[in-house]
DNA sequence: TCTCCTAACACTTTTGAATTGT
DNA sequence: AACAATTCAAAAGTGTTAGGAG
């Protein structure tokens, strides 16, 4: 079966989001649909990668804005219901690992960032139904902005701290398995645990790139993919979860966080109070080490294999044994938006689900001296295809941000697509054990 | 002085190749 | 010979911590 992991083994999965054009207007008109074709992209050139996704490609109809985000997703407030945009009826997400978010969400979640990338930690953890089991569908998730705060940690809580950054260029992770057949979707969650999240601007691995100390929130991309290099997409549906929201930060601030993030992460096991890197084993290790050699190994925090956090429970099992119980989160009702000719095209979605979206006009906007960093090391054959992409809908903080330094399409994950792939198993391997 | 960031560290889990058994 | 199970080492993912930059 035609797999884009088998075929280019060195391929990349994360795409990074072309600048958009400025003066991108909040409705969709028609007239705009044109503004999503690249006239010097050869897409020919990508038709290898995904190429023969849907035989029967069918134009897509204009999306509708997705509903914006609120100003402030804390803990204290109570978290509305996800929200999507859809031209994918029928099509709903349930976030799987939704009790574990909601227990790091009423503590106040932070995401480590750092230069070489780093895990989210919970992962998002989705299933999916309502989909063609025969169409094929491509799974991205990126990272936006929750408002235009900066915030900091004033000892017990979190707290804006003046004005956020300029925006970063949009990147969007690409599950390593898409394109994939909707039953291939539908057959077990979706895991996004390999997306990982740096501060370095000039990131050439393609992670997500955000700030430190701001307010994020991922979103889940459902696309239907034709072609993914042609005009024709065969819809798109967006999804959120509040209870997702997080800070970032370089260092934990709130040992509430760290606490659960040791509890329920696995590879964090070690720092747990039974652990051999539990404080107080890591001081004894001192002590002796300022006294000289250690003669013995002590057992001194107890057997490893005392039941640890609640990540344990999902090890080997989460997906597979996905509480029953968590119906599928309820979503907006599926809009059905009028067809268009000539709409927006699936890679267009690809490189600027944003534009389909709307960014909430609160959101700082773009630098627009943002340089994009160079990939030495890939000269990929694709990089020489710069494109921009046109304006996109939805009273976007991104039309006040004129774009100075195209992307290519193909940067996906950083530098040039292809990029290399996290590895055979990722996400929806069957044969591997979930971690998340 | 304070805040934030970075790199090194010790530990754990994951992964895949090699080996062994059926 | 083919397949499955097991073993093992390397790679990768954790939070902690000391030190540095601004």
């Amino acid at each position: 079966m035609y797999h884009p992991r088998e075929l280019y083994p060195s391929l990349g999965t994360g795409y990074r989001l072309g600048h958009p054009q400025p003066g991108a207007d909040s409705s969709f008109p028609p007239a705009l649909a044109e503004g999503y074709r690249y006239p010097d992209l050869d897409t020919s050139k990508l038709d290898c990668f995904l190429s023969g996704i849907e035989t029967a490609p069918h134009t897509l109809s204009a999306p509708p804005p997705l509903p914006l985000l609120p100003p402030s997703l804390g803990p204290e407030t109570a978290p509305p219901p996800p929200e999507a945009l859809h031209s994918l009826p029928g099509v709903s997400l349930s976030l799987e690992n939704q009790e574990l978010w909601k227990e790091f969400s009423a503590v106040g979640t932070e995401m480590i960032i750092t230069k070489a990338g780093r895990r989210m930690f919970p992962a998002c953890r989705v299933s999916v139904t309502g989909l063609d089991p025969e169409a094929r569908y491509l799974f991205l998730l990126d990272v936006v902005p929750v408002d235009g705060a900066r915030y900091r940690w004033q000892g017990q809580h979190w707290e804006p701290s003046g004005k956020a950054e300029p925006r970063l260029p949009d990147r969007v992770y690409i599950h390593p398995d898409s394109p994939a057949t909707g039953a291939h979707w539908m057959r077990q969650p979706v895991s996004f645990h390999r997306v990982k999240l740096t501060n370095s601007t000039l990131d050439p691995h393609g992670h997500l790139i955000l700030h430190s100390m701001h307010k994020y929130q991922p979103r889940i991309h459902l696309v239907r993919a034709t072609q993914l290099c042609s005009q024709h997409w065969g819809g798109v549906a967006s999804f959120r979860f509040p209870e997702t929201t997080f800070i970032s930060v370089t260092a934990y601030q709130n040992p509430r966080i760290t606490q659960l993030k040791i509890a329920a992460n696995p590879f964090a096991k070690g720092f747990r109070e039974n652990g051999r890197n539990c404080k107080r084993e890591r001081d004894a290790r001192v002590k002796r080490k300022l006294q000289g050699p250690e003669p013995v190994a002590t057992e001194a925090c107890g057997s490893a294999d005392t039941p640890g956090g609640p990540c344990d429970s999902t090890l080997g099992g989460d997906i597979r044994d996905s509480d029953p119980e968590q119906a599928p989160v309820p979503r907006e009702a599926a809009s059905t938006p009028a067809p268009l000719c000539g709409g927006p095209s699936a890679e267009a979605y690809l490189l600027h689900p944003a534009a389909f979206h709307g960014v909430p006009s609160h959101l700082p906007a773009r630098n627009p001296s943002f340089a994009e960093a160079p990939d030495p090391g890939r000269p990929a054959p694709y990089s020489a295809a710069f494109l921009e992409l046109q304006p996109g809908p939805g009273g976007s903080a991104y039309h006040t941000a004129p774009s100075v330094t195209p992307f290519a399409p193909h940067l996906i994950q950083g530098g040039p697509f292809p990029l290399p792939y996290p590895g055979p198993g990722g996400y929806l391997d069957m044969g591997s054990k979930p971690m998340y």
